[in-house]
DNA sequence: AATGAATGAGTATTCATTCAT
DNA sequence: TATGAATGAATACTCATTCAT
C-alpha cells in the first residue's frame, strides 16, 4: 500500500510525438522535469544498490538522461543524494501526516497508529533500506540532520493533532522503535497486541495528569 | 585472467636494501592475531568514512598490515564487514547485558534503562553511525539480519531478568525509537521526564494483568 | 563498490601544468581510429606476449591511449580479444583470397598453393603464434568458433574458384596440415617435393570421377 | 574413447590409514608420488583453464598438495608446463603408435587412420584444447619445439611401420589437416567419405614410383 | 625436507569529472 | 545550453614467490 502512493506519479512527458511529421528531428530542447527525473531516478538507485552503490552512470541511465546532465544538474553526488533523501523524507512525512488527518476521532487515530507499527510503512524492503540509508547518510553528516529533524518534527506535529505533546513524543518513539524491531527481528518470541499496547501508551500521560 | 611476466623466469629485485643499517630486521613474519587487528581496523575505518568509503587500502593502513593481507585473509570486503558487523554488534550487545545484570534491583533496572536512553549509547557519533551502517546493512541483505536479530533478542534476554517478556519487549523498542529520535532530533520542543515515562512504560503490562 | 572519496566534493588538483611552455596544447580530444588501433595494437600484444600475456597496460601502451580508454571502448579483455581475432582472421583469409582470385589457370593455382604451404604464411614466426593463439581461443571457447569457421569457408570459397569441392576441402587440409608439421617439425628427415605432392593431390579427385 | 586411456590412471596413495589407532598422527612423511601429480594436476588445470589461467593455486589444489609444494617441487610455472606438455605428447604419440602397431596389414593400418580422422582424437573438446594449448606453447618458444618436433617423428615413425616415409608425412599431415578443420568447422557443405581419401592418399606415392 | 603465512607488484575494471563540440 | 568522449585516479582482487618455522 504505501509503495503505490509513490515519489511523482505523473506522466512523464513523451519524447517527441511521431505523429508530427512536419517537425524537424531536431534533439528535443526542454525537457523540464529532466531535474526532477533525474532526482526520483537517483532515489530508486539508492533503494536498489544502496549509497555505497549509486553511480552517476546507474542515476543517467536510470533517468534515461545522458551522463553529462548529472553534472550539468548537479553539483556532484552529495547534492543530488541529498535532494533525493530531502523527497523521500517529505513524501514520508506527507504520507503520514494525510493519514492521521484522516483520522476524525482519537480512536481512529490510535487505530492509524497501530496499523502504521503493524505493517505499513515497511511493507517492502524498499523503504526500510531507504530509511535507513537516510538515517546512516544523516548519522554521518550533521549539517543533514535537517532533514531528519524535519520529518521527526512534522510527525509529531501531525500526531499532535490528536494527542498532547508528550504522548505524541512517546507514541512517535514507539512507532520507530517497534517498526525497526519488527523489521530485523520479524519473529520475536513474544507477540505483541499492538494496538493494546498503543492505548495503553496514550493513556500514560492522560493518567499521570 | 593471469599476471604478465609470469612466463619470464628472471628474478626480480628485492625490495629490502640490507646496506641500510637503521632499518630493523623487518622479520615480522608470524602475527598471530593480525585477523582481529584488521577486523577492529575494520570497524574503525566503517565508523570514519561509512560502508560506502571503506576500502581495502584504508583498512589495511589502519590496521598496519599490507594490502595483500586484505584477501588473504578474508574472502572479500563482504566478509571483512560481516565479521566487522558482527563484532561490533556482540561488543555492544555486551555492554548492554553488563548494564543490565549490574542491576540488583527492578528499580536500578530501571534506572539503567533510563540512563540507556538518555546519554549513553550514542554519547559520541561513532556508535550513533556505526549502528545504522549495520542496520542498513542489514535492511539491503536480509540474509545478514541474524546480527541484528541476535542483538535485539539478547537485550531482550538481559531485560527478562527484570521485566516480564511483554514489558521487556516494549521497554526494548522505547529504547530504540528514544534514543534515535534523540540523535536525529536534538532538540525536540518538548521536554521528556525519561526517568517517569520508563516507570510507566514498565507498569503497562503489570497493570494490565 | 564504490570510489572512497565520492562524498567529499573538494577539488583535486589537475595534473596539467600549464607553466611548461614546450609542451603540446595536449588537445587530443577527439580520435576517431581510437577504437580501431587499439585493436591493433591488442594483436599485436597477443602476437608478442600471448593471449596469457595480454593485459590492458599493455595494450593501452601499445595503442599509446590512456588506460581508461580501453574500458570505455569495449566491455573487456574478451570483446577486444574476440575482435583482434576478428580482424586477424579476416586479412589472413583476405590475402588468401587475393592469392587464389590472382592465380587465372588451374596450373597457376597449384602453384600459388605450393607457394603457400612452402614458406610463405608463416615466413615469420607472428602469423603462426597468432593462428595457434586463435585456434587455443577458439578451441577454449565454442561460441568463438565462428571466427575459425568462416575463414576455413572463405578458404574453400577461394579455392573451389579453381577445383571442385572434395578437391578443395583435400587441398585446404594439406596445407593447414602440412603447413603446421613444417612450422613445429622444421627439419623431418624426408623431404618432400611440395609441388608435386599438391598436383598429386589435385588430381585424386579428378582421377576418381 | 581416447580420454579413457588418460594420464596416470594408478590408484593414489590413501593417506593414512585411519583404522591402525596406534600410529601417531604424524603428517605423512613420504608421498614420492607428488611431483607426478603435481604434473598431472597442471595438466588438468590447463585443460580447464587454459594456459592463462593455470596458476599455481589452482595446480596445488587440484593436486591436494600444499602451495609451498608448488615452488619446492618446480622452479616456476614454466617448468612445470614444460613437463606437463611433455607428458601430453608422451601420452598422445603413444597411443598413436599403439593404434598403428595393432595394424598387422596395410589395410587394416589404412583402416587405423581413416578412424583417427573421423571421429577419435578430438572425440571431447580435452584433448583440442591441450594439443592446440601446447601448439601456442611450442610456436612462442622454439626451445620448446623439441616437444612438437619429437610427437610428429614418433607418429612419423609409426605410419613408417606401414608406408613409405613420403607417404607417411603426407598421411601424418593429411590427418592434422583434416582433424583441425573438424574440429573448427564441424559441418562443412562437403562432405568428405573419409576412408576413399585416405586410401588414395596412400596410393599417390606407390603410383609415383 | 616441507610448508603455510605473508606480500608487493600486478590485474581488470569503475568512477566522477572534464571539456571540445 | 547540453553532451558524450575521454581520462587519471581509485577500486577489489590475484598472483608467483619468499621465508621463518
Amino acid at each position: 500500500m504505501p509503495s503505490s502512493t509513490r515519489l511523482s506519479g505523473e506522466a512523464r512527458a513523451t519524447a517527441a510525438d511521431p505523429s508530427a511529421p512536419s517537425a524537424p528531428p531536431r534533439t528535443r530542447r526542454t525537457d523540464p522535469d529532466r531535474r526532477d527525473r533525474i532526482i526520483d531516478a537517483c532515489l530508486e538507485v539508492v533503494a536498489e544498490h544502496g549509497v555505497a552503490g549509486t553511480t552517476h552512470r546507474k542515476v543517467a541511465v536510470a533517468a534515461d538522461v545522458p551522463l553529462g546532465s548529472m553534472t550539468y544538474h548537479f553539483e556532484g553526488m552529495d547534492e543530488l543524494l541529498r535532494l533525493a533523501f530531502e523527497r523521500f523524507s517529505q513524501v514520508m512525512s506527507q504520507r503520514f501526516e494525510d493519514r492521521m488527518a484522516a483520522a476524525t476521532t482519537r480512536d481512529e487515530a490510535l487505530d492509524a497508529v497501530t496499523a502504521i507499527i503493524s505493517n505499513d510503512v515497511f511493507s517492502d524492503d524498499r523503504e526500510l533500506v531507504l530509511t535507513h540509508e537516510l538515517y546512516t547518510f544523516a548519522a554521518r553528516r550533521p549539517e543533514y540532520r535537517t532533514l531528519t529533524r524535519n520529518w521527526m518534527a512534522a510527525s509529531r506535529r501531525a500526531l499532535e493533532q490528536h494527542f498532547d505533546p508528550v504522548t505524541a513524543r512517546l507514541i512517535d518513539a514507539a512507532i520507530e522503535g517497534l517498526t525497526i524491531h519488527q523489521a530485523f527481528d520479524p519473529a520475536p518470541r513474544t507477540q505483541l497486541d499492538v494496538s493494546a499496547v498503543v492505548r495503553q501508551l496514550a493513556a500514560i500521560h492522560a493518567a499521570d495528569r
